[in-house]
DNA sequence: TATTGTTATACTCTATAACTATA
DNA sequence: TATAGTTATAGAGTATAACAATA
C-alpha cells in the first residue's frame, strides 16, 4: 500500500476534531483518501455546520432553517417548489420544514390568487425580527471562520465553491 | 442487502440547478447566503458524494465504507476506537458499519492478544480485492472532478480543506 | 396530463445513553 | 474508574411513492 510516509505531505487533517492520542502507535495513515476532495470537504462541512449550530443555538435555528428564512425574506411570495429548487431541498422535506417554521410563527403561507395550487411564502413580523438576529449571529460565526482560515483563503474557497 | 442508492442528480453547475423559469419573475436571490462558506460547501459536498455513490454503485460501496476500508488497509490491526477517531465517526455508528462490512466478508475482527477489549481490524482477501476495484473507481470519479474544477482549483481546494 | 403541495415509508446519519467485558 | 465495543433510541436528512387539488 502506498502510505505517504516520506516528505512533507503527510497530512494530519483536522487534528482538532480527533481526541488527543496518547498511544505510542504511529500516526494513522489516510493513504489514498489524501487525494480525495470529497473526504476533506465532508469533514470541513460537518465542522462548519456544528459551529453554525452552536452559534445560533440561542435561537434554535439550523443551517437549513436559516437558508429557508433568508431566501423567503429576499424573495417574498416565492412558491414552495421554487424555494425547494433554489436550495436543493426535496419538496417533501421542505413541506415539513415549513410546517415547523409556521408552527413557530415565523412564516405565513398565503394562497396565491392566480394559481390555487401555489402557496406564496412570507415571513411574519416575528419571523423578520428573528431573522435579523439570526443574520447577526451567522455573521459572527462567519467572521470566526474567516479568522481561522485567513481572509484570502476564505474568499478563495467561497469563490471556487460558488462557481462549482 | 440494501440496493444501490441511485440518485438522479444533475450534473450541472449549481447556478443552473434551479429549474428553468417561464415566468417573468427575476432569478431567486440568495441574499446573505452568498457570504456563507457553509452554504456552498454543503451544496458541493452533496454533489460530490452523489457522484461518488454513482461511480461506485456497481460494487455498492458508500463514501463512508470506502474511507473505512482504505484506512483499515493502510493501518492493519487498527482498533475500532482509533479508526473512529481518525475518520470522525461515532464509535456506535462504526460498530454497525463494520458489522455490515464483516457480513459481506470484507473485513475481519481479530481479538487483540495484549488487550482483550480491542478488535484488531484487517481486510480479508476478498476485501483487498474489492478495495483495489474501489480505488480504481474512486480515482476515476476524482479525475472527472478534476476535469470539472480544473487542476489548479482542485489542488487549491484539496490543500485548503486538508489544512483546515 | 402535468404541477403544487402533502403524507407516508424506508434508509442513512448523528448524538446519546446504557450495557458488557476488560483493563 | 476508565476504556473498547455493543445495542438501543430519537431526531435529522435523503429518496421515493402515492395522493388530492388545481392547472
Amino acid at each position: 500500500m502506498t502510505g505517504t510516509r516520506s516528505g512533507k505531505t503527510r497530512a494530519q487533517p483536522l487534528r482538532s476534531m480527533a481526541p488527543t492520542r496518547r498511544t505510542a502507535r504511529p500516526a494513522v495513515v489516510l493513504d489514498t483518501l489524501n487525494g480525495h476532495l470529497g473526504y476533506f470537504i465532508r469533514r470541513v462541512q460537518v465542522w462548519i455546520f456544528q459551529d453554525f449550530i452552536r452559534a445560533l443555538a440561542q435561537i434554535d435555528i439550523s443551517p437549513a432553517q436559516f437558508s429557508v428564512l433568508v431566501v423567503i425574506s429576499a424573495n417574498s411570495g416565492l412558491s414552495q417548489a421554487e424555494l425547494a429548487a433554489t436550495l436543493g431541498i426535496e419538496r417533501a422535506r421542505l413541506a415539513r420544514l415549513l410546517h415547523q417554521l409556521q408552527g413557530r410563527g415565523l412564516i405565513q403561507r398565503l394562497e396565491s390568487s392566480d394559481d390555487g395550487r401555489r402557496h406564496a411564502l412570507q415571513l411574519t413580523s416575528q419571523g423578520r425580527t428573528l431573522l435579523t438576529r439570526a443574520k447577526t449571529l451567522a455573521a459572527r460565526h462567519e467572521r470566526q471562520l474567516i479568522e481561522r482560515l485567513g481572509v484570502e483563503r476564505h474568499s478563495m474557497l467561497l469563490q471556487a465553491l460558488r462557481d462549482f
